[in-house]
DNA sequence: CATGAATGAGAGTTCATTCAT
DNA sequence: GATGAATGAACTCTCATTCAT
């Protein structure tokens, strides 16, 4: 009981100071925030930080945690749950959105700086973030080309084309883009209409959008 | 003459040093770089180095160079030059895909992880780098809806999904996707059958693809 | 009471290191004096001193502390206090031989060193050490002079000249002449008869002097 | 005639060289000071700097040579010449006083500040500037005591207050004491007036003073 | 267990000096 | 003989980490 107590502060405690660390890091990169800077955020001390944190790196590393795909859906839902591709479509981009809080951008922030030139954070990201988010569409993709409900489109280029119009638009976030920041909840299903119709989509044409 | 000469050598010797820095920076990244570390991959003195360059930062500013839009495309092709969508936008993936070679990638690894968390550097690369690759797909298609040439779709969207799109590839090649390294060739033209045509293309077929 | 002792100690520290500063500082000069020698000097490692002084020259003008008159000196006796010119002069200088320690020696070729080339120092050490020097007696001179009590001198002149006269010496024993560093202690009332009586004074013969 | 004509060509430059050095020093400190600063003040380069001075240490201690009494008085008046006292002490202010040009002042600034803590510099400037000063009215003086035609005041410290404060002036002026600095030509004269008569002369009244 | 002063390795940078041109 | 780019030792300062209190 006493010990459950103790070991619940200690997860709080340490999600506090994690949550701080992230904050200083998301506003001046991890190389450039001090533990000092840490610390000072998150009211405790450096050798506090020290006692619940192994060194400054672990503190980068905990950070992935929130995009811990397998551990964050631990049941997504099964491919053969949506009736068609548009419902899948469309439903992945939503779902992928509402992940997007202030928080998790802050995340996505030091994350994906860090990554580029980190091999360790590397692995971690791609294994557990990345190839996730590849290959549960990918999987979906190929049977309903298989079923012959989907065109014979290339699936993994499809796939990657998908993921990384998401991660290119985070990043066109976080970069500042005005246009992208202010319109950022249409985006899900502008991306979903775009990707299903194409652009020069014959016959019909598509529902009214949003003037520019 | 002699001057002229002189300053050929300075130039030529500043690219030198500045090519060793952008590889030594790709593999261990801005700050986990050292100057001695790039002085020897440059075979020159830290003090030579200090010659060329303010200082350390300097060196990854001159790093963005290469990325600059408006100097290394100085005439790019007129909109009007293209006579539908179609090859407007499958030329203009094609056309990127060409500035991708190893050394650009290097200085993207380096740039895009700085970027986040820089606000010099973010400045500097939005206004250089991204917001030309904006721009211009964005007025042309704007051009084609008012003129009724294409669908009325969203196009500052539709831009920034394009660009978010490459900008994500790149990421994810730079994060060491096996598949999009191995198949980087093939993802212009399917990002443009798959811009144009869409997922769920009515009519007829498209043309057969590369199997996954 | 465990903040004032951690203070205390702070300040003790603080104080530590300045004294073997100034040591080396004194004899090395300033820039010849590296923050290892300091460390070294004073027993605690190169970020001890990083801990207490902001850098290095704040130790440099920390050192000017004990020459601060207007801190050292909180209630100088009042000028009206002396019934006449030969007890103030006579005074004046004995008391400030008696700042001359081995100590404030040091300090004084230190700060007399980098005072001619720092205008930070400068500034600081004019504020705090000579001005206050130059007008205490230059008031007194004044009054007595309006008073008709001393023959109609050049005030400000005279003033002058008997604070440079401290400051010659004080260099001339810097400097190392044997002569001044071995009769250090006769120079107060030496000056005080010369500048009193002059070299020909008329009328009656001075007290018999020491012999050269 | 060639090699001479070469020989002063090469002394003209050293000695342009040099004063701009001195320049340079009096500004900013010798240690403040680069190599490239005094290239640059004296239009040429660095190497050439190199050429005529053994190191930077040799531009300093050559900057003591205006100071060099030995050579620049090189037949002092006897002191046999003066009549009285009166005629010499004031003699001898005003010759000193027409040495300190600006630009003795300049060498002055920086001879000073380094003669303090430079052991080097200190042995050659005592003994070339100091000692000169003070020995030579120091025998002037004790002959005139022992032949009885001054008080029997004690010659070494009176010779030695008296080059002290003309040392001391020249230190007060380098602070920047905007009345020494504004009256510097009226020090000689005072200076002899109050060294000769003392304060409190006795008997008739001293000459009529500048006011305040 | 929290604290925060002490540590010292190691970073970026400077600059007197050299020497090939 | 003049040049000024190259050099690299040595400097100041930072900051992740430790550990006595």
């Amino acid at each position: 009981m006493r010990e459950a107590l103790r070991e619940k502060t200690l997860l709080t405690r340490r999600q506090h100071i994690l949550d701080a660390a992230i904050r200083v890091f998301a506003k001046s990169g991890y190389h450039r925030t001090t533990i000092k800077e840490i610390s000072a955020a998150s009211g405790v001390s450096d050798g506090t930080i020290y006692n619940l944190f192994e060194n400054k790196e672990e503190l980068l590393l905990s950070a992935l945690d929130p995009l811990d795909e397998s551990k964050n859906s631990p049941t997504p839902p099964p491919a053969t749950s949506f009736a068609d591709v548009e419902q899948f479509v469309r439903h992945s981009f939503r779902r992928r959105w509402e992940t997007f809080t202030p928080e998790t951008l802050d995340v996505l922030r030091v994350v994906l700086s860090e990554v580029l030139t980190n091999p360790e954070l590397r692995d971690l990201y791609v294994k557990r973030a990345i190839l996730p988010a590849i290959t549960l569409p990918e999987a979906y993709f190929k049977k309903l080309v298989s079923a012959g409900k989907l065109r014979p489109i290339n699936v993994s280029i499809t796939t990657r084309a998908m993921v990384a119009s998401v991660l290119g638009l985070v990043t066109l976030r976080l970069l500042g883009d005005p246009y992208t920041t202010k319109h950022w909840n249409n985006f899900p299903d502008q991306l979903a209409d775009m990707l299903l119709d194409g652009l020069i989509k014959s016959g019909e044409q598509g529902k009214p959008h949003d003037a520019v």
